[in-house]
DNA sequence: TGTACATCAGTGAACGCGCGTTCACTGATGTAC
DNA sequence: TGTACATCAGTGAACGCGCGTTCACTGATGTAC
């Protein structure tokens, strides 16, 4: 069954994928290696040709997906005007749509506190939040580092709060409460 | 060994706590009933005695733990005006002392997202956020509900963010800025 | 007050189950001649 | 160009282990007489 190494590295990214919706739906520890290869239309077997354990896996999952993010947070900057690219960033982070769509869902908020447990995974994302706060600071006007800083704590925490409210109502209110805190409208 | 309805109060109260400590530093599905039991001083087997399941353990925890924080604050927004109030409660959160110590931390801020999953869980959950932001508006000058919001999301954003910090200095900046954020200073 | 019995919080062995990881194997592909 | 061999991505059975839950049992306490 050998494959080309361009095979191979597209069955990577296809686990990577995979661990990152399962992930992001259910938590780390309630998704099995088993599932996530199942997803990938794999058997469980395969996975240690691609990754040297769960542990890993996850650590890369978080990584890439907010290196991702940081890169369309990045390109929307250098597309568009300060006013609209953040315009375009932070409404689309407090969409109704982002706080139902967890599986697809900025990584911050879906496995913000689980990643932070994990510290050999801590300094790659870390990386990704100076990435986002620069395109923040870029957009932003006045005293831009810290207005970065303010925006992207009132947009990770409206949308943990906005998922943890059972009623529509409240959670649409943190959502437009942060857009304003920001300074849109 | 049958003990008075009041230590079995105790007992009870002793595996929330315990429960507490140890799903906020290592996550609700990376503890298993057996440690919460030993860290409680008892055997396994005598769980069932007091929750129908681990489920119902962790639901109770995080309502038991958000309620108490919501009475917190309510205490704390009675004993002074709303100015000094207001500087207590959120500088008690943005202090780097919250962040380092997650195990006693505040549940939205460790276990948001976790809880957000578990629907059950919710509705007492959103029950006490409502709590505090009525502490919050009480607390704030202006348009009050909209800046409770805002404030709120901004305090659990900047805790999850500057968990995900390998480094302190970008950490703390995440504090300060919502501190300041919230009007204080 | 003293004795006999019922209660039930807590014990510890056992249950089936799914986890992360290992490993002998397979067969399609790349390489050497 | 055709053939023989080496490689290794992916398979599926198996590993030890810890999980959540159950259960027969215990013994200290509350209650009835």
């Amino acid at each position: 069954m050998r494959m080309t190494s361009e095979r191979k590295a597209e069955t990577r990214e296809r686990i990577l994928a995979a661990a990152g919706t399962l992930f992001r739906s259910h938590g780390v520890d309630a998704v099995g290696v088993d599932a996530i290869m199942h997803e990938a239309g794999l058997t469980h077997g395969g996975f240690y040709a691609h990754f040297a354990s769960k542990e890993a896996l996850v650590a890369e999952m978080a990584s890439a997906a907010l290196a991702r993010s940081a890169a369309r947070w990045e390109r929307i900057s250098e597309e568009a005007d300060a006013a609209t690219a953040l315009a375009r960033i932070v409404e689309a982070y407090l969409d109704p749509a982002h706080v139902a769509a967890a599986e697809r869902g900025c990584v911050l908020s879906t496995l913000g506190p689980e990643m932070a447990r994990r510290h050999d995974a801590r300094p790659a994302i870390a990386a990704s939040i100076r990435r986002m706060l620069d395109v923040l600071a870029r957009c932003l006007p006045g005293r831009r580092r810290q207005r970065a800083l303010a925006t992207l704590s009132a947009m990770v925490g409206a949308v943990v709060l906005a998922r943890l409210c059972d009623d529509t109502r409240l959670a649409d209110e943190f959502l437009v409460a942060a857009r304003n805190a920001a300074g849109l409208r």
